[in-house]
DNA sequence: GTCTATATGCCGATAGAC
DNA sequence: GTCTATCGGCATATAGAC
């Protein structure tokens, strides 16, 4: 049938998502992913051009719902930044506690590919992250920190560094490890940088 | 010839190391690595039960090396703390400026096999970033550092999370704000958890 | 737009000679 | 211990019918 051509497109890119999350990109082949997605492999490349271009459509696919998801949980009418990072944190290991959880798709094509330049997977995941690490900037700019572009880029690191560490040793407490590690950068960057409280007569503080 | 076996067996995981390390190893087949160590995919095969026997042997091979070059740098004869962890963090940056540089061969072999539990991939990157971590822990116990488990697991999320991003954004000032970030830690976790000095009746910690 | 059928090549792994 | 030769299977991608 020739009718519903974006209905068999979502089919085949939902069905790429389980496959290259579950099993890894490379050890999937295209065969895999028309079969789970009910159609013949002609039909997948009339749709998609190469592996690739299906590679790039599964990370495009992820990309705004994955932040979405930490922005839904972070984002409060009023939560202060201390809160929002820590749910943030939390977020990452009930995600991390679920069965089917695989660390981060973004990082893992980016180590699939490591060694091709340029690669979709490699752009698809760069962009991701550094539009995660702006919602970080933001969210900490929103809530007046100084200097908010350096202290998200070491929340983006810890934030990363820890879904790895989870991934490779099965244990999900490297989430509460980073998450206390995000809360004292918070704190001591305020400390230094921006101090919230007027300064009393004796205390360190520099004034306003 | 039948001698001089362990000189082929050395041969092929030299190969296997540049060849899965440069371009991956799902993305490398045996017949690459037994033509790059000059020998036959049979003798390949007459020295590794499998390939993943071989990339067993690879991950292996780079265990101790890799954690002794960071070793290395950081030991002094009484480097303190930190300045043995900004050794660490800037000698991660002076290794990804390197061409050759492709991140960390022990997250990326456990991204490749995320979806294969028990791989010998997986066991040989847990068993390294243990390693590590353990040894960043004995590095801060050496100091006096209480705790010392704690802010080890802190560091080596850093130090994962950072080479990480220097991998996927090909920007090596993230080692910087990482070893920056441990450094604040550091001093946090001094302060929290030990203060070296009498508490003094006012408030600012250190003088000199 | 989707199908059946196929092209072409590399994959990991092995048989058997020497 | 190393070789030549090859197995069966699966990889990505395409030709042509409908």
């Amino acid at each position: 049938m020739a009718r519903n051509s974006a209905e068999t497109r979502r089919r085949l890119v939902e069905a790429a998502d389980k496959l290259f999350y579950g099993h890894g990109i490379q050890a999937v082949g295209v065969d895999a992913v028309a079969l789970a997605a009910g159609v013949t492999k002609r039909t997948l490349y009339y749709h998609f051009k190469s592996k690739d271009d299906l590679i790039a459509a599964y990370l495009d696919a992820r990309d705004l719902p994955t932040l979405g998801r930490y922005q839904g949980v972070a984002d409060g009418p009023a939560a202060p930044a201390a809160q929002q990072i820590e749910r943030i944190f939390t977020q990452m290991e009930t995600n991390a506690r679920n069965r089917d959880w695989r660390g981060c798709s973004f990082v893992r094509a980016a180590c699939e590919f490591a060694g091709v330049t340029n690669h979709p997977a490699r752009i698809g995941a760069a962009r991701h992250k550094k539009r995660f690490e702006g919602w970080l900037q933001d969210l900490l700019e929103g809530e007046g920190i100084k200097d908010a572009a350096a202290l998200a880029r070491q929340i983006m690191i810890l934030f990363d560094g820890a879904v790895t560490q989870i991934l490779i040793h099965r244990d999900t407490s490297y989430a509460q490890a980073a998450g206390a590690a995000a809360l004292t950068l918070l704190q001591a960057h305020r400390v230094e940088k921006a101090p919230v409280r007027p300064p009393q007569r004796k205390g360190g503080a520099r004034k306003a």
